[in-house]
DNA sequence: TTGTACGCGTTATCAA
DNA sequence: TTGATAACGCGTACAA
């Protein structure tokens, strides 16, 4: 591979003028600029970004850190945000923290480690402590869907209460008003967030409230069949049910159909993320929109902006998801 | 950031030690050895890794280049390579090529500006020739899901004959005779040998075969949705598809629904690559495995062998992928 | 077992 | 508008 020293001699000018040709970083004569540019054109000469990032102390990556690299939730945000990123020339790095404090951390390091520009971060097991001990040492990186007091400013947030006031709202709108609920795991934010949703809204409509319809499941699959077995198990009656993510929607949906129930005639579902699989379902699930590639586009802004320098407008903090209505929530009266 | 001259001047000793106790690259005295350690934990430091790469010629990335990473299918490849390497210490950047043959050159020189140790290429757009031409320009890299000839050595496949062959096998063990197929765009590689699969199946059976209940699909759900219109507009009467993909045996699913057949009693149906989605359809998908974890694991495998000097035992080069069955497929007589 | 000195390919700061 | 030349932080022959 030619270095940049090879195109000078060719060029016939100095190793500085290549590189201001390369990084427009000065003016420079259109002829000298032309004769560069041919010797680099006939050596087939690439800049060395290792050496670029060597001595900018600028390595032009970013660092994500999702949950999960396999799911199919975070797939739309990694590459809305890789495509962000590549258009300017920039690349990332990708790890996954598997919601474990010490993966979490390790992966933070690691990212570190690799001298990334910004880091991009949807961490859960991490405390705020560690987060705010990171901003001080000087790191850049953004937070998405966590809100951490003092580090509002780097934060990008879905409205998960509204999300759940939407879901519920949508069922109490359709005439239902025994509304079962399965709740994610409630140490999470966003899991105790969708939950205080669905209360106001049921509050809203002056339907009381009975804790006996409420199941606090893993965000998994499982979840959603062992909440369904259990509402089943009370001789409550209900007649929906809201699941705080689609993937216990998908096992409520399956387990109802093993138990011979008629969907959505006998029992109306409503997710939550609207995740990929969603409309596979059958029937096809009503859900709450995360509009994750709008929040990961926002981070990618946010970084553009306060890592990079360029000028970007301005910076969405939240964001408000929407009711997407597909067949599985039924009017009844 | 602490560096390593700083270290070597707080630990009283020199800066090539210091590298030494870093790399374990030469024996280095207990007593210094604790020493340095002792510094290197007093400053914080941690070495940096764009300096490393610039000296040693090595960056310590992969890059990996894949079709979608919006899609379920390319999830769990992603992520178990991104497993793989880090726990060695690499990271993986990671591209979209989108089937697209100019992105896809363009995502190939990005990863080799990057200074990528070696790529791992999901292609499908570029050309025999550019990958010859690719080995031969040094570049190391192994080709996923693909064969070209004199790179045989550098290739990591799944035998798609098998796995088509399997899905119509399966079908006909049930008793079915009549068995409609939709395939990939003819044009991929992939597509045909499945394709061929299925013909010899129906030959190993004595089903003559008939053109007419072949339909050519996109891969993609309406694939699935155009095919099953198509077929029913044909008077032939049919119990059993072959998909060539999950996505289209989604989408001709669903609309048998909307059509009003019962499944899996009027029609039975399969799919292939089973990915994550496949048991969210209702019915649950009977499916070909598509095992792209352990394709990921080989071709990672295969870089930490040829470009790392790692003693790895074997590496296979062509995987054979393996009946699921679910509920879509129904046993007639 | 340890130290010296040079090289890796750029960027950036001076002068000219 | 251009050219020397010093960083950047580390790996590694070569010497000791």
């Amino acid at each position: 591979m030619a270095t940049i020293y090879e195109v000078s001699k060719l060029a016939g000018v100095s190793l500085a003028t290549v590189s201001r040709v390369i990084n427009k970083t000065a003016p420079v004569r259109e002829a000298t600029r032309e004769k560069v540019e041919a010797a680099m054109k006939e050596l087939g000469y690439r800049p060395n970004s290792v050496a670029q990032s060597l001595a900018s102390n600028r390595s032009n990556s970013i660092g994500i850190l999702v949950p999960e690299l396999g799911g199919p939730f975070y797939a739309e945000l990694l590459s809305r945000i890789e495509n962000e990123f590549r258009r300017v020339g920039k690349h990332v790095i990708i790890a996954a923290g598997h919601s474990d404090e010490e993966l979490e951390r390790e992966s933070i390091e690691f990212l570190r480690s690799r001298n990334c520009d910004a880091l991009i971060l949807h961490v859960e097991a991490v405390s705020d402590d560690y987060l705010r001990g990171l901003a001080d040492a000087g790191c850049a990186f953004v937070l998405m869907n966590r809100l951490v007091e003092q580090l509002a400013d780097r934060c990008i947030n879905l409205d998960n209460l509204l999300g759940g006031y939407l879901a519920t709202k949508h069922l109490l709108e359709l005439g239902h008003r025994a509304i079962a609920y399965v709740s994610g795991p409630m140490w999470k934010r966003d899991a105790q967030e969708r939950y205080q949703g669905h209360q106001r809204a049921l509050q809203e409509f002056g339907v009381p409230f009975d804790s006996n319809l409420v199941f606090e499941g893993d965000y998994q699959e499982t979840g959603g069949v062992k909440a369904l077995q259990y509402f089943r198990s009370l001789d409550k009656p209900f007649t929906a049910l809201v699941c705080a993510n689609d993937e216990m929607a998908s096992g409520a949906i399956t387990t109802a159909h093993d138990l011979g129930m008629d969907l959505p005639s006998q029992l109306s579902v409503v997710g939550f993320d609207n995740v990929n699989f969603a409309h596979y379902t059958y029937p096809k699930l009503t859900t709450i929109d995360y509009p994750l590639g709008e929040i990961g586009h926002m981070a990618a802004q946010w970084v553009l902006k306060n890592v990079y320098q360029q000028p970007i407008k301005d910076i969405r903090a939240v964001f408000a998801p929407q009711l997407v209505i597909r067949d599985s929530t039924y009017r009844i009266n």
